[in-house]
DNA sequence: CTACGACTTCAAGCCGGCTTGAGGTCAAGA
DNA sequence: TCTTGACCTCAAGCCGGCTTGAAGTCGTAG
């Protein structure tokens, strides 16, 4: 049952880190790193010392949850919330950041098309040994020249 | 000039690690560290201690850094390699790993283009404030539900 | 009063794939 | 002989984004 004691002197908005956590779809330990990192504000408390939180939290967190499942860092994040005039509309501080990441996946994109072929070709090869294959991928032109694979996607 | 002493036991093709990572296009230090993990057999080693390779340690390199560039892990490429019976036939090795990283590409595929959508929606967003958005974006159908994004091309 | 769960801080651990550093050895050219 | 550079081993560090553990406090129900 709600505690009176605790939330007599505010509204009826006040969630400790576990509520406002579960709401976001987080953790908390995610949101206490998050105010660690500085990607939202350091939380009032309450009297005991708590984490106390307003609606509004859940949506900072809901935005953040979004930004991340876009591609986006936590630095970048936090650029995109703190490193602009207050008055900043929403679009202008997006655009910048949403333009650089369409490049990334742009090239995401065309390494995933390079790996699929690849992944076609060898599947179906029909190589005695990997030896064989060895020599004729590196005599070949290299499926995927010298970048890095993307992070099979986790979760 | 060529050592006498060292090179005389054996043929033309003897590398250090220094030779045998460059022709495969990576450190000396990646390349003990694939031996440490068991993708490359240990080397043998000449009177001084050092390792000692022919030139078909290039070709598993090369084949190491192929497989490495179309996603597959260290421990995949080591099962790949050391996971079958000797005689098994390249196709056959590649193939079921090849499709489990298909399947996981298509859903890469998806979620970039999921992503995309995103990134287009919010740089021509009209919201005023990054909490509007905020609200907008959690009351809206997420844009990307509930899985972590694919970190970005690195290299 | 006690027990329990949710909270607090701080430090450390985890994932993969290496790289880097310290401290030492080996090989070859001048 | 000396110097230089490539090699050796082992341990630790790095990246991002958290999670986990220890040890302690708060708040509430029974």
């Amino acid at each position: 049952m709600r505690s009176w004691t605790r939330m007599r002197d505010t509204d009826d908005t006040e969630l400790e880190i576990g509520e406002v956590a579960r709401r976001a779809g987080l953790r908390p330990s995610a949101v206490r790193y998050y105010e660690e990192r500085g990607l939202i504000e350091p939380a009032r408390r309450s009297s005991g010392g708590r984490r106390v939180y307003g609606a509004e939290a859940v949506e900072r967190l809901g935005l953040i949850a979004f930004a991340k499942s876009i591609g986006f860092s936590l630095d970048e994040i936090r650029n995109l919330l703190f490193g602009f005039p207050d008055e900043t509309p929403a679009g202008a501080r997006w655009s910048g950041l949403a333009q650089s990441k369409l490049a990334e996946l742009d090239a995401m994109s065309q390494r995933l098309e390079i790996m699929r072929a690849a992944l076609h070709r060898i599947s179906h090869c029909g190589c005695e040994d990997l030896d064989q294959c060895a020599r004729r991928i590196t005599s070949t032109a290299p499926a995927a020249p010298r970048s890095s694979p993307p992070t099979p996607v986790r979760g």
